[in-house]
DNA sequence: GCAAGGTC
């Protein structure tokens, strides 16, 4: 029989091939695209990876001008699957031709058997008589394959059928909430406003926090502090931690002002042990991440490269317990070959090699660990980052744990209780190979019951309480998984989506304006698309198609029905929704007032690029230009020169504040940096399109003379001239480097 | 120029 097994990637494909086939499979290429074939039981298989999906679900091509279609009509239209990776379908095709059976080996879920029935439609449709059936497996290990493939089961329709109930849903709410939103707004091309079942819960879930903060009304207290002496300098609080009243606070320090000896009333002490942290998967690993400075989504980056160079292991995981087939002290021992090796050494001494479990133990992939050894020479900047942190992971679920030692003391100082509650690190065990953890320390001598201790000093401080704290982007992508929302291979691609639509702004996520108003208009009349519900209710209706209690079609058309409400109660209150959003958005895009007619400044578009425009034209024609490249926002007060607003213009690394006429002396000025020798016009430091920088003559297109400059490190001029050229000299500083002067130009002859 | 879900 010819078998034609179908994998959900590449990856999987060759690592199938390998273990049904004992390693003889060969690797073949068809258009560049990958596929094995091996013999096994006198049958000849041949194994495909996909790439996930291989269609896309979208409408057809004449819906897509928002303008001529409307959402009524848009809800009513029945999407169709477009082909997105023809190279894969060409190779399934000239396979299937040969198949007298195809097993479906995708992943086993939800999405994978979606997946599967992709392809398989695509065969059959020209091979109809191709016999179908389905390998389960949860894990690719030799054993669990082996009886995977020896005992097929039937491909899940009804599993497939229900995550194609959740792409017409999600595309319904998404295309008519989105369209609906930008046209309304007057927001169009990139512009666009976007709305969906998990991206919007989440900006909700920002915004949110943002109101609790900004309508937070602290409280004051005060609290009581002795400093005491023993062997070193240790602190006592009182035991009210917070003292709300003042006179009480007052009077407490009064009566306790000038005490030179407390007396121990109770002491104990107990060591713990600090047990080392879980295994990585996904959520775990992108919430650390924030750690290194990294977003999700350039974390997610980061270790997909890893993983696509094979350093790591599948970085998309929800397991926390690493599999029994995991032989824990040979990985070990090929991770010697690391930057880390004498950790690892150190590690490997133990006795027996156990591994720490963490809560969630799912068996799509393993959790995520080093699978080769990497030096800092083999791996750079961010990645060599990624990846140790990834090592260092691994490296203390098998190490041994910590032991702190625990003391509580408490004292009395004039008939009033002091406490101190000392943690120290006694036994460092897998902390020390984990520097992104360190416990926060603090010491408490030994004592005995009824010893005196000396009172350096006793401080009264006046305090308040503090409103909730942002979320991190990394408390997100947890708060995330928490409520279901998204899932462990898009949760980072949907904070990016917010940071990209300007809903959210800075390191940790705060709503934009325009993020406000969007979050209030869905609140106002598509309450359910704001909250995390709507995904719980979509999981539990596509348990029951898969389960046959409801049909896909049911599903879809009641969430259709919804939507209609939905979009009529959107459309009687259109009016309002337009200026609520259009005021937002000009709010935030509003780069400072007119200084002709005092309307405000925003950026345009044209034909040929940016410019700046007023908000008041046709009545107001005031117009600047804009640098070519860098994201312009508003600058801080107007310029000094001639009182239009300044702005800012950020490039990759930095900024810099300019007067919105660059052609102001102001803006000039800022960015002089010598004389032309060809014209006697002003070099000034320009950025390309692609935001390189660059000495340009102020004169051009008269005089087109350039120079290039460094793009790393601070240039700085000091007025000289090359000797030999006449060009602007330039002054290169560099980290940890001595500074050293060049002149730019290329031609010249002094240039070394 | 729409969503979210796979994967590169």
């Amino acid at each position: 029989m010819k078998t034609l097994v179908i994998c959900e990637k590449n990856n999987a494909a060759s690592r199938i091939a390998f273990l049904l086939s004992d390693s003889k499979q060969k690797r073949k290429q068809f258009h560049k695209v990958p596929y094995y074939e091996f013999e096994r039981g006198g049958d000849d298989y041949t194994v495909i990876g996909l790439r996930g999906h291989i269609v896309e679900f979208d409408y057809p091509k004449k819906y897509n001008q928002w303008s001529k279609v409307d959402e009524d009509e848009l809800i009513d239209v029945e999407p169709e699957k477009f082909i997105t990776e023809s190279r894969i379908v060409s190779l399934l095709k000239k396979k299937g031709k040969w198949a007298d059976r195809a097993i479906v080996a995708t992943d086993y879920d939800r999405e994978g058997e979606l997946i599967g029935l992709e392809a398989i439609r695509i065969l059959l449709t020209e091979f109809p008589d191709i016999e179908v059936k389905r390998a389960k497996f949860s894990s690719l290990s030799k054993s669990e394959l082996e009886d995977a493939f020896n005992d097929l089961k039937e491909l899940d329709t009804k599993l497939a059928e229900s995550a194609e109930a959740r792409q017409e849903i999600d595309l319904a709410w998404g295309a008519v909430l989105t369209r609906f939103l930008s046209k309304t707004a007057g927001r169009y091309g990139k512009n666009f406003i976007s709305a969906g079942r998990v991206q919007s819960p989440t900006l909700a879930l920002i915004i949110d926090r943002d109101e609790e903060i900004d309508d937070f009304v602290p409280d004051p207290f005060w609290k009581i502090e002795a400093l005491l002496h023993k062997d070193f300098e240790f602190k006592a609080n009182h035991e009210e931690k917070r003292i709300w009243d003042s006179s009480r606070a007052e009077k407490l320090f009064e009566k306790l002002d000038g005490a030179e000896e407390a007396v121990t009333t109770l002491f104990s002490e107990k060591t713990k042990t600090v047990w080392p942290l879980s295994p990585f998967n996904t959520t775990q690993f992108l919430s650390e991440a924030t750690k290194l400075n990294m977003s999700p989504a350039q974390a997610m980056k980061n270790a997909e490269s890893l993983y696509q160079d094979g350093w790591i292991s599948y970085p998309r995981t929800e397991n926390t317990v690493y599999p029994s087939s995991l032989d824990l002290r040979s990985q070990l021992e090929l991770l010697q070959d690391s930057e880390l090796y004498k950790e690892i050494a150190e590690i490997l001494q133990q006795k027996k090699i156990k591994a720490t479990r963490g809560k969630k133990q799912t068996t799509d992939h393993p959790p995520i660990y080093p699978i080769k050894a990497a030096t800092k020479k083999d791996l750079k900047g961010m990645l060599w980052k990624v990846y140790e942190m990834i090592l260092r992971r691994f490296m203390v679920t098998v190490s041994p744990p910590g032991k702190a030692l625990i003391r509580k003391a408490e004292f009395d100082i004039r008939g009033e209780t002091f406490k101190s509650d000392g943690y120290q690190i006694v036994e460092e065990g897998w902390i020390k190979y984990y520097p992104y953890y360190r416990p926060r320390e603090t010491s408490v001598p030994e004592l005995k019951k009824d010893e005196k201790v000396e009172i350096k000093k006793v401080d009264i401080t006046e305090d308040e309480t503090k409103p909730p704290n942002r979320y991190s982007q990394g408390g997100l992508i947890r708060e995330m998984d928490k409520l279901g929302l998204g899932t462990k291979s898009t949760r980072h691609a949907i904070i990016q989506k917010l940071y990209d639509r300007g809903f959210v702004s800075g390191k940790s996520p705060t709503g934009t304006l325009s993020g406000k108003a969007v979050v209030q208009t869905l609140k106002a009349h598509a309450d359910m698309v704001a909250k995390p519900e709507m995904t719980r209710t979509l999981e539990e209706d596509m348990e029951k198609i898969a389960e046959e209690d409801l049909t896909k079609e049911k599903v879809a058309d009641e969430s259709r029905d919804m939507l209609k409400e939905v979009l009529s109660s959107l459309k009687k209150d259109k009016e309002d929704i337009r200026k609520e959003l259009r005021e937002s958005f000009r709010e935030q895009d509003s780069l400072g007032e007119c200084p002709e007619c005092g309307d405000t400044l925003v950026i345009r578009k044209s034909r040929t690029g940016r410019f700046v425009g007023c908000n008041n034209y046709p009545d107001c024609k005031n117009t600047y230009n804009l640098p070519r490249s860098g994201t312009v926002k508003a600058g801080d007060g107007k310029c000094p020169e001639c009182g239009a607003p300044k702005i800012r213009v950020y490039h990759k690394g930095d900024s810099e504040e300019l007067c919105i006429d660059i052609n102001c002396k102001f803006s000039k000025d800022k960015r002089f940096r010598g004389i032309c020798p060809e014209c006697g016009g002003e070099m000034l430091e320009m950025r390309s399109y692609r935001s390189k920088r660059f000495l340009g003559c102020s004169n051009y297109p008269k005089c087109d003379n350039t120079y290039p400059i460094p793009q790393t490190g601070n240039v700085e001029y000091d007025d000289k001239k090359c000797p030999d050229c006449g060009a602007p000299m330039v002054n290169i500083i560099k980290k940890g480097k001595k500074p050293w002067e060049l002149c730019p130009n290329p031609d010249c002859d002094k240039k070394d």
